[in-house]
DNA sequence: GCCTTCTTGACACTTGATGCCACTCAAGGC
DNA sequence: GCCTTGAGTGGCATCAAGTGTCAAGAAGGC
């Protein structure tokens, strides 16, 4: 089931350089996404059909699937960039901090990238509730998660140097940090964007840091 | 997305009762269920269509779809009446046991169903592999996780006598224990079916066990 | 002007999934 | 015994998601 290209970076900060050719297809894709998330948020992920969309975008259906993997994937590919920024985002920590902190701050980069007061954020808040209401996109989103646990769960068994498969710490932890964000981004949803997601975050991790913090030692228990 | 009735149960210990025509009912959903799970561990998910299940099976296409509610729920069903097991342990549980030993003994419900060293073991694991490795099932799969989260986030709620939504720690919890489900099966599915799920089960609890029995006090923490 | 490359649109097709109608058959009333 | 009823079923038509293919058009190099 593959993915295309991850455009998030691209929907965060627009950068202003490649050819004119590759505007043009950032053109497309924004009509495209723009359309699609205006029907999706107003008549609901099976009330719309990729040819209204398509319709809506003045493409072709086949055009469509250039640009996305599936009609699911419209949505999803906003957060296509969140596994990267988080992973990057652990390996570039500080190697004495504690994995609680090291995770938190991780956790912190996508939530901030909703908490921004701008309108970014109302949009975010739109997405996040399509998604979480929607069983189709919520599967696709936690299939998405997993992905990302094991990126982290990887990175983190190499920071704390345990072998990464030979221990259940790393991906429990990184299991236990998602379920954090999951927790979180359900919070702020209910709330209608009215509670903070950074501190929400800060709340949740208190709860989780007493296990994440219970490093075993490398090469300790099999 | 409504999936159809559980037969979770059914599967596992059929009952000898009831009508003739509910007999009758059940031999046609385990021809079908049959003849999916062999195809589709022998040729992968994408490989095999509703048709040629069908034909397997003898059966109309419509009446395939009578029974499972989707490709996907062939597979998923087998899984559907784990949650409802998983939440009566979990209620079943003493009110004095920490939340760390009633969630364990909670996961250990289904873990060790696939455990059990019969012909169902094998049959299991085959279930297993595919459902971790094929992304679409997979997808559902932690969908019907987030359902199991949230019921025993709720049973668990009650037990510590907290409001079921004003903390964020009885949904954190639940997640970690599906996090050490998710992680136990993925690493039982890797060795094969040679590790023991219900000591890789006891492994992971002893690492969440310090985040799940630090409780807040009822009415503490906003 | 010509050629290459990339993008797009149009069409046909496969497959998952659903609606509709007619048929079968067991159960129960008369 | 016959008829009705209702659940279960098969066949067919249909919709929507997704894919393969090919031809047409625009951008850039020669």
């Amino acid at each position: 089931m593959p993915y295309m290209t991850p455009r998030y970076d691209d929907l965060v900060n627009p950068r202003p350089d490649t050819s004119l050719a590759q505007r043009k297809r950032q053109l497309v894709s924004d009509e495209l996404t723009e359309a699609a998330l205006q029907l999706l948020a107003l008549k609901g992920f099976d009330g719309v059909t990729v040819d209204e969309i398509v319709a809506a975008a003045g493409v072709s259906k086949r055009t469509f699937f250039r640009y996305f993997a599936s009609k699911e994937d419209v949505v999803v590919q906003f957060l296509a960039g969140m596994g990267a920024d988080m992973r990057d985002e652990l390996a570039a920590r500080p190697a004495a901090e504690s994995p609680s902190v090291a995770l938190r701050h991780t956790v912190q980069v996508p939530v901030a990238a909703c908490a921004d007061h701008s309108d970014h954020a109302a949009r975010a808040l739109r997405v996040v509730r399509l998604i979480l209401r929607t069983p189709a996109l919520y599967a696709r989103f936690l299939e998405r998660q997993a992905q990302w646990r094991d990126a982290l769960a990887t990175e983190l068994a190499g920071r704390l140097g345990l072998a990464p498969d030979a221990d259940l710490y790393p991906r429990l932890a990184a299991g236990m940090a998602l379920s954090a964000f999951d927790t979180v981004l359900h919070r702020w949803s209910g709330s209608e964007g009215t509670e903070d997601p950074v501190v929400l975050t800060d709340r949740a991790f208190a709860v989780i840091a007493p296990a994440l913090d219970e490093v075993p030692r490398p090469g300790g228990a099999r």
